[in-house]
DNA sequence: TCGTTGTATTGATGCCTGTCGATTCAAGCT
DNA sequence: AGCTTGAATCGACAGGCATCAATACAACGA
């Protein structure tokens, strides 16, 4: 899934449609304020992991709808979680935030368009 | 709008809502197949710009769909337009890009979890 | 000025999704 | 066993969104 070639780009070669959709789930993940914020939550954690019982608390929100973005974030490869006696625990999953942030860089010193400005018109 | 700081991170610190709620604007608009591919179209094109009459035909969608998603990504910082004549061209932006692969990198040697494996139990 | 072509906007429709209450499941304790 | 607590699943509902047909707008040419 999402790129077994190493990193196609988005901003180097058009995306198939296929890649496009696989894509898609991830950044759908993403697309979300509650969903944003647990996953920083969890990511920026010192020991690495997070119980369930101390990101539901920070929300004005009922438990189910946490547990609801947790697995949203779980399928799409953001994170991992393990039961561990009556608590479960969540993690980030690094390779995925690293593969997105891949797929955001434009090469180095290759200027796809004059940074960023208007490009020269073409229809003079 | 979206870190007026330079790039707070989201895997180092906790997202605060304000912050959730722009930042989850931007990956709303990457949420789509067809707008990954327009994006991807526009970026990875030579000259820097596309022209829409280039982009329509590509999908097997009505042509007022991929304009609605043409502005979808325009809202969200992520390309820019201007109209040369009959025809309308679109360009990346990408300072947002960018930016965004800034905030999906995690720190070099902050070691946040241990390398995604799940961390060592603390409940033994 | 009128028709033609390219693009954007509008209004409507059906699906997707975020949210909740109720329930179920898992684990530990008495 | 029975109770309690923590978390996930289920079913339902409302709002959001992708899509289209129809229309409007912009620019060019005859």
């Amino acid at each position: 899934m999402l790129g077994q070639e190493c990193c196609p780009g988005l901003l180097t070669a058009p995306l198939d449609e296929e890649q496009a959709t696989e894509l898609s789930k991830v950044f759908k993940a993403l697309a979300d304020p509650v969903r944003l914020r647990l996953l920083s939550m969890i990511a920026s954690r010192a020991g690495g992991e997070v119980c369930v019982c101390d990101l539901t608390p920070a929300f004005d929100l009922a438990q189910p709808t946490i547990s609801h973005h947790l697995k949203h974030l779980r399928q799409a490869g953001l994170i991992d979680c393990e039961r561990r006696g009556t608590w479960v625990y969540y993690w980030l999953l690094p390779e995925m935030t690293d593969r997105l942030a891949g797929i955001l860089t434009r090469p180095a010193g290759q200027p796809l368009a004059q940074t960023a400005q208007k490009p020269a018109g073409a229809a003079s």
